[in-house]
RNA sequence: CGGGGUGUAGCGCAGUCCGGUUAGCGCAUCUGUUUUGGGAACAGAGGGUCCCAGGUUCGAAUCCUGGUACCCCGACCA
């Protein structure tokens, strides 16, 4: 059918098909041939560029400078700390030989048995590790610290049910680990950390986060906190968007990462770590765009712009080309970026769906009634509206479109967000209302067992303690016990 | 690891039950002409170890045996 290509199915209909659909048609990434791997395409990644790119400046700011460590990974190093192994080991692809030989039949390579390695080697799943391994020839004074490392790297974790951006066997991200003299300085960091991860959330992605501290059981695995930002997809469901950890020492105890202190006495370093991944992607995704396809925020647009001509023969073209080149050089010196696109072996139609199937924020059309009118079509994509105005100062008119964007996105999105948040105290009408998703203010006696019992019956987590909201004490809605606070349960993905 | 399903052109599929001309359709690709204000039309062309191995048969995409890969639903997870 010739439908085959065009469309998407209804977000309401399938969210799952929808998701999938869309990261394939706007040209974002694909599966790969390899197992749970993942295939980045070219406009996927300069999505994901433009993220690093902002990150990474943000990091830098407070302090944190880049370096990069082993992929590899000594398997006795995972076992010093024992959580931590706990946490990984089960799905971790290990190296057990480093050379392959010609078959028989020399038809094929078989692992040359011969070239067993005596320790197997882990792909890092994390690499919290091999860096405190290293850190342990570093840090010797209290004058050798904080030590603040970032690395931009790939890690790999057999997941057994993969999903494009959102949860691969391979994937790329940022790993922050810092080294400190005192836990207050270290906690300091990892709340520091989930600020920034919060500001670029809101601020770039445009997407609304809910910070919180994580249960013990949704813990990362060696941390004594961890700290989230958890996003509302528009099907109701949490999104974990980036964590930051505060692990006490016991990776400096693990690694045997001591320092003298101002007194002279010896003390083990104390730790975070904390990370985003491409699974920020699917957020973006997941977040803002519609039923026609992507919605990008302009601050993270590759294309912030895309022109289009509506011409008839060559003449015409001609001169919206004439036209439209000083205006293109404007847009270039004001640092937003722009796509004239006048490739003639597509109609106008298609190329209208299709920059809005892959976000772009606005779109100018140009044809011969504009040119005789001195006008030009504008369309935003967060709304699809169309207005015609005229081409004198455009270039200001689109620079005040695209904040009004960004800002209208992330109104939307935290509208929505805002009204799928509930307050609830009743376990019945609990079980009843997280199924349709939304996020879940409730009291809770802070026991493990009452978390079990709410997920095996609901599926839903908690996801954490907010921060954002005014805490009182109650009653668990599951044990009828005294709670402290309210915590944060949703469905999540 | 438990349950279910699928492997046929770049992609999506029909054909398999009931073996029989040269394996077919849509999309995509290429060529040509006309088109261009919301996903163009027509004409023509190219493209296949029918997942692999073995077996049954005059004859296998189709039946049998074994293998393998992938997908979906659970458990696990950023």
């Amino acid at each position: 059918m010739a439908i085959e290509l065009k469309g998407l199915t209804k977000r309401s209909e399938d969210y799952s098909k929808w998701y999938n659909e869309l990261v394939v048609k706007a040209d974002l990434a694909e599966q790969a041939d390899v197992r749970g791997c993942m295939v980045i395409k070219p406009y996927g990644y300069a999505i994901w560029e433009k993220m690093q790119r902002v990150l990474d400046d943000m990091f830098k700011e407070t302090g944190v400078q880049n370096a990069y460590f082993p992929l590899l990974i000594p398997k006795s190093f995972l076992s010093r700390e024992a959580e931590h192994v706990e946490g990984f080991a089960k799905e971790c692809a290990v190296v057990t030989h480093y050379r392959l030989k010609t078959n028989e039949t020399h038809d094929g390579v078989i692992v040359d048995p011969e070239a067993k390695l005596e320790e197997e080697l882990i792909v890092r799943p994390t690499s919290e590790t091999i860096i405190w391994n290293t850190y342990k020839n570093w840090i010797h004074s209290y004058r050798d610290l904080p030590v603040l490392c970032n690395q931009w790297c790939n890690v790999m974790r057999w997941e057994m049910r993969t999903r494009l951006f959102l949860r691969t066997s391979e994937f790329l991200w940022q790993e922050g680990h810092t080294a400190h003299a005192t836990r207050e300085e270290a906690e300091a960091r990892a709340k520091q950390m989930l600020k920034v991860y919060a500001d670029f959330a809101e601020r770039y992605m445009a997407v609304p986060v809910v910070q919180g501290v994580k249960s013990e059981t949704e813990r990362f695995a060696g941390a004594l906190d961890t700290y989230t930002i958890e996003a509302m997809m528009q099907d109701g469901k949490a999104l974990q968007s980036g964590t930051s950890h505060f692990l006490g020492q016991n990776f400096g105890k693990a690694f045997d990462v001591q320092f003298t202190d101002k007194d002279g006495k010896l003390d083990y370093a104390w730790a975070t770590s904390w990370g985003v991944s491409t699974r920020l992607m699917g957020a973006l995704i997941m977040t803002h765009s519609d039923d026609n396809g992507l919605v990008l925020p302009p601050a993270l647009a590759p294309i912030q712009v895309v022109i289009v001509p509506i011409y008839k023969g060559a003449d015409q073209l001609e001169a919206i080309n004439n036209k439209i080149q000083p205006l293109i050089d404007k847009f270039k010196a004001m640092g937003i970026s722009v796509k004239y696109d006048n490739a003639d072996n597509k109609r106008p139609g298609f190329k209208f769906a299709d920059y809005e199937l892959k976000g772009v924020p606005v779109r100018l059309v140009m044809g011969g009634r504009d040119l005789e009118n001195n006008t030009v079509e504008v369309m935003r994509r967060d709304t699809l509206e169309k207005e015609t105005v005229s081409f004198d100062g455009i270039e200001t008119y689109v620079q005040n479109l695209l904040d009004e964007i960004q800002k209208n996105i992330f109104k939307k999105a935290k509208d929505f967000r805002d009204a799928h948040i509930y307050e609830c105290d009743d376990y019945e009408e609990f079980k009843q209302k997280v199924k349709n998703g939304g996020f879940f203010l409730c009291h809770w006696d802070g026991t493990a067992e009452t978390e079990a019992k709410i997920k095996a019956d609901t599926q839903a987590t908690i996801r954490c303690v907010p921060y954002m909201f005014e805490q009182t004490e109650g009653v668990d809605m599951v044990s009828g016990k005294p709670s402290k606070c309210r915590v944060l349960i949703a469905r999540s993905y």
